[in-house]
DNA sequence: CACCAGGTTGACC
DNA sequence: GGTCAACATGGT
């Protein structure tokens, strides 16, 4: 792997796109279920589901530990895996209920993701978007995109191999991360479509 | 009508 | 350690 590649290819997306200020999302909580509803689904149908369960005034940890299963299930059947998501969420809201969000996400990052990690319907990507994104703290998140780009540019490697590529580079900066993901993203779903490769700018950089 | 979407889990080797 | 089916709806 070339020394500064990752760094460059941050340089070149940012140029490309300009900044994409993620997460979308009005509070912290809102991004923890929104890393859940997304998992293999598109971000349009999880705004139908934000939707709803705002419009049900469930997107706050109180109520949404108490909510009803069933209504829930009704709420984010959108986004697939309807009965899953439904129950997973009920169980993260009764967590955060517990323990207080704020005292979660005030451990150090290493004890913040392995929380995450401990509760069900939440794996290494979903965890690291909630470091990241809710809890504010330098993780940068691995996803399905970013495994792609990286091997079209040569570079291969897990879960765990292609973060600590990432976080060895560059510095240590929570908006960084924050926008180098978003942009992995946001460049795959628009120029990484089926024979696109061709007239990527990242064409030649490995 | 087939295929994929900002994954995770439990079973199996 | 890695691989695989199951989980499920909605858009192209």
């Amino acid at each position: 792997m070339k020394p500064e590649i990752l760094c460059r290819v941050y340089d070149l997306l940012l140029d490309e796109l300009g900044p994409q200020n993620w997460w979308p999302a009005e509070t912290a909580f809102e991004v923890v279920v929104g890393a859940v509803l997304t998992q293999q689904t598109k971000w349009a149908n999880v705004e139908k589901a934000i939707d709803g369960l705002k419009e049900h005034d469930l997107l706050e940890v109180q109520a949404l530990a108490k909510a009803d299963v069933a209504l829930l299930e009704e709420l984010v059947r959108c986004c697939g895996f309807y009965r899953q998501k439904a129950s997973r969420l009920k169980e993260i809201a009764m967590f955060f209920a517990e323990h207080g969000m704020d005292k979660v996400f005030s451990m150090h990052i290493e004890q913040i993701r392995s929380t995450m990690l401990s509760l069900k319907g939440i794996g290494n990507e979903t965890a690291d978007s909630i470091v990241l994104y809710a809890a504010n703290k330098p993780k940068f998140v691995i996803d399905a995109y970013t495994t792609r780009m990286m091997k079209c540019i040569g570079i291969q490697g897990n879960y765990m191999q292609l973060q600590g590529m990432f976080e060895k580079e560059l510095p240590t900066d929570v908006d960084i991360y924050k926008e180098y993901h978003a942009l992995i993203v946001e460049y795959s779903k628009a120029y990484c479509g089926r024979n696109r490769c061709s007239e990527c700018i990242l064409t030649g950089i490995e």
